[in-house]
DNA sequence: ACCTCATTGACCAGTGTGGTCAATATAATT
DNA sequence: AATTATATTGACCACACTGGTCAATGAGGT
């Protein structure tokens, strides 16, 4: 049977989820407060825990969550007849997008518990993960890495457009911190990056002659 | 007259530095916790509030003690003369190694404290920043943007090799999240980062002739 | 009218907080 | 050696906030 915090109004639902996100993403496990997450969704401390018995259980269905989340709608959308890299990644970074404009902190949450070192829950965490990197990983699988000039160790390659296409989005994300979460242009974003990597299909591929 | 805190043994000074630079950059300003700081540090909570009356001043300290290093040892030891872009954020990168030696959570710290959001610090915080901006950002002033290819927007060229750089010094930063914070071996660090830096300087620098 | 379940918020014992202070150890000065 | 000054300790404090409880109320269905 299906957990009975889905019944819950889904505006309600995703206030709740958001607020969470952010308390367990800024402060850690330990850290984080009940009462700051009711009072930043808006709803009463009875009813958080009337869903969520305890913190640790509500811990462990956001990371459950999330965790389907990235690997159903991140990794889980990738097209992987698309042999070319670049390609691959951009569709990586739209689907990222996608996710960011509903859970703006899910990604951030992901990664605070990848270095949470809270007792409580470290274990949990770890067979989570370990679960989860069956499917996740395949990214660079069956890439088309001849693509690539020879004259360019393709590692460091592949390592310079990851690192390119990471710092472009931490623009936007950077600024969630700051600001309240505002709702990102999906397509002028996507055609920004795309100038990006236009510019490493011109000096890092083969010129096709 | 110099602040009393100096006349600490040296090795102790430095304990207690980065034993506050951890707590305060993992946990932010209001849920640091001194108790943390104190026994991270190995000396008594009296001791810490003999030097630094209030956790208020005891922050203010850090901060002014982490921006003088990043102004006069990050910034400040820019050669002016240098006029390639490349080779000025080589020496930038270094100058970042060798601080990172000694405290290696002074950056984090830093970056921690521009998105601090605590009402008893934030205003000083901003105070103390903007007589810094006046140092600061005179990094890109008087740079060769004529090496690079005519064809290459250089905007977005300036870009790709920041983020590279950024992404490549972040995994030995990440490194010092999980692990102790072990020594860095920069000269093998710069060698690493030199063949990146060989790459752009290939391709997106006009071929001399 | 009755049942079921969503929702509230005052309340609880317990933990951790920033900060104090009297006591002691150590060093400097006379 | 005696005195003064300073470095250092840790038990102690009032207090804020913690995760979690529960009796009461609201709302909708039968």
């Amino acid at each position: 049977m299906e957990h009975k915090f889905f019944n819950m109004d889904k505006d309600k639902q995703d206030r709740v989820i958001n607020a969470c996100f952010k308390e367990f993403s800024f402060n850690g496990y330990d850290l984080a407060s009940t009462n700051n997450m009711v009072k930043e969704a808006g709803i009463s401390k009875g009813l958080l825990f009337h869903y969520f018995p305890t913190k640790k259980e509500l811990y462990l269905f956001l990371y459950d969550y999330a965790q389907e989340i990235f690997l159903k709608d991140f990794y889980g959308l990738i097209d992987y007849h698309e042999k070319d890299l670049i390609k691959r990644l951009k569709q990586l970074v739209k689907n990222k997008l996608i996710i960011l404009n509903k859970y703006p902190l899910l990604f951030t949450f992901l990664e605070k518990a990848y270095y949470e070192t809270s007792n409580e829950i470290k274990s949990e965490i770890n067979e989570r993960r370990l679960q989860a990197e069956t499917y996740a990983y395949q990214l660079f699988a069956d890439i088309a890495l001849d693509k690539f000039r020879d004259d360019l160790n393709k590692e460091k390659a592949v390592n310079i457009i990851i690192w390119t296409i990471t710092g472009f989005s931490n623009q936007y994300l950077n600024q969630n911190m700051i600001n309240s979460f505002s709702e990102i242009n999906i397509d002028k974003v996507m055609a920004e990056l795309e100038q990006y990597l236009k510019i490493f299909i011109k000096l890092f591929y083969r010129t096709e002659e």
